[in-house]
RNA sequence: GCGGAUGUAGCUCAAAGGUUAGAGCACUGGACUGUGGCUCCAGGUGCUGCGGGUUCGAAUCCCGUCAUCCGCCCCA
């Protein structure tokens, strides 16, 4: 019988584990720059986490989330996405206490049961940040410029920066009423998903990408016409920090994000080079969530961002070369195999990256060998040499050669590394 | 959850119901016992995704199932 992983679970083979590194090694320089520091939550929550958080009425709680029993009978999830652990660590650990603001940055696996498709899976990675305690909209815009030169490093052009806000407890039943009485004339036009939406969740309606609904909701009012003057203000002066640092953004009023504990500012980076799943980075301010969750009155912001979408963008942009071994031992000669083994050793133990025959093979194959693995260098532990107390080294890519005592390998090395 | 396409060697693909299922690349060994790349030779390259059915006979037709891809949905 035969085992495979299960569905929308890949494994990922060193042929493309240095372009995760590479993105990674980028976040981690880059945030800490900003002064974000890594956090580390368990991948099993209570599923009531994500209940409370997310909101029971969203698609990912509603029928995307891994829910089981553990052997005690407690409901756990595996997480969805990263905030609600981070706000639940938090408070746990009385993290407000500490001066604000707090800035947190995570990577790793999350879990949804979703169709798979391009760029959506259900083991996916994500990478994201979470600042805690300031209200004011220089830290939406500091996520914002952050994720910008995190692109920039990764030379990922052609990205389009949008943003909304979706009002706070004070203005969104306001805007959500209105919304209803307006709906409600146009609902016999709407695609069955909208009709659905419309009783469940009307903010959804303003998603729908069906043609039919996209003409019908033409007119339809905005919730940034309904901001109270707090929001309103809010979210002008988060453009204007966007413009002083010269960031492109459009305002897309329709953006609405599929997690309920948002507030105020959201957005969303998307590209048009990923097909369907074009969103490889989004988020927002959520300054009820910490509260609700028995901390203190936080306002908060954080996005993540789409580790696979990312992985796959660079693939098609940048070229990484991935790790290979520097030097091959080679060995010739009566007793050579002990000497070639105490030369990898020291060699090791000087930070090369060092690979050698493990059987007995002859010299060509050796070779053969290491001309495969794309080696740089070939020290050959000939019997003649040795007598001379001399290696021979050899440059692949040349074809050049010669002997030295070594201390001169280990300096030619060096150099040439 | 819905709609569509596709599953043959490690990879890219042939074989239009009829011999023992093929090609290129890659892989392993040899020609070459102290020198890689080139060339030549030899060779695993395989439950044709899996399970049924139709048929004298199925990679080929039908059904189911699983997986991948695309779209919807949703999102990162």
């Amino acid at each position: 019988m035969k085992l495979n992983s299960l569905r929308g679970m890949q494994d990922i083979l060193p042929e493309e584990i240095h372009i995760w590194h590479y993105i990674e090694k980028n976040a981690r320089e880059l945030f800490e720059i900003y002064n974000f520091r890594e956090i580390r939550t368990p991948l099993l929550e209570q599923a009531e986490l994500f209940l409370r958080s997310i909101g029971e009425d969203t698609d990912i709680v509603e029928k995307e989330m891994y829910v089981f029993n553990d052997k005690k009978g407690r409901k756990v999830a595996l997480r969805p996405e990263g905030t609600a652990s981070v706000v639940r660590a938090y408070i746990q650990n009385s993290l407000f206490n500490n001066p604000s603001p707090q800035k947190f940055y995570y990577m790793g696996p999350m879990f949804r049961y979703e169709r798979p498709q391009k760029g959506r899976f259900r083991q996916f990675h994500q990478i994201g940040v979470e600042s805690f305690g300031i209200s004011t909209p220089t830290v939406e815009a500091e996520l914002i410029l952050m994720l910008k030169q995190f692109f920039e490093r990764l030379n990922i052009k052609d990205l389009n920066y949008e943003i909304n806000s979706l009002g706070c407890k004070k203005c969104r039943p306001s805007y959500r009423d209105n919304l209803f009485i307006y709906l409600n004339e146009k609902v016999a036009n709407l695609c069955n998903d909208c009709q659905r939406r419309f009783t469940r969740n009307p903010l959804r309606v303003l998603d729908c990408k069906a043609p039919n609904c996209k003409n019908t909701l033409k007119d339809t009012p905005f919730i940034i016409d309904f901001l109270c003057d707090d929001c309103r203000m809010h979210f002008l002066s988060f453009q204007k920090e966007l413009e002083l640092m010269k960031i492109k953004y459009v305002v897309n009023p329709k953006i609405v994000r599929g997690l309920d504990y948002y507030t105020r500012t959201v957005f969303e980076i998307t590209t048009t080079m990923l097909g369907a799943q074009n969103a490889v980075a989004a988020g927002g301010r959520y300054d009820d969530l910490v509260e609700s969750f028995g901390g203190p009155k936080t306002p908060a912001a954080g996005f993540a961002i789409g580790m696979e979408r990312v992985v796959e963008l660079c693939k098609e942009i940048t070229e990484i070369e991935p790790k290979r071994p520097f030097v091959y031992v080679a060995f010739a000669g009566q007793g050579m195999e002990g000497e070639a083994k105490k030369l990898v050793n020291m060699l090791r133990k000087n930070g090369f990256i060092t690979e050698t025959a493990y059987e007995n093979l002859s010299l060509k194959n050796q070779l053969k060998r290491a001309d495969k693995l794309k080696v740089e260098w070939v020290i050959i532990v000939g019997e003649e040499e040795f007598k001379k107390s001399m290696y021979k080294w050899k440059r692949m890519k040349e074809g050049t050669q010669g002997e030295a005592r070594i201390e001169e390998i280990l300096k030619i090395l060096r150099e040439g590394n």
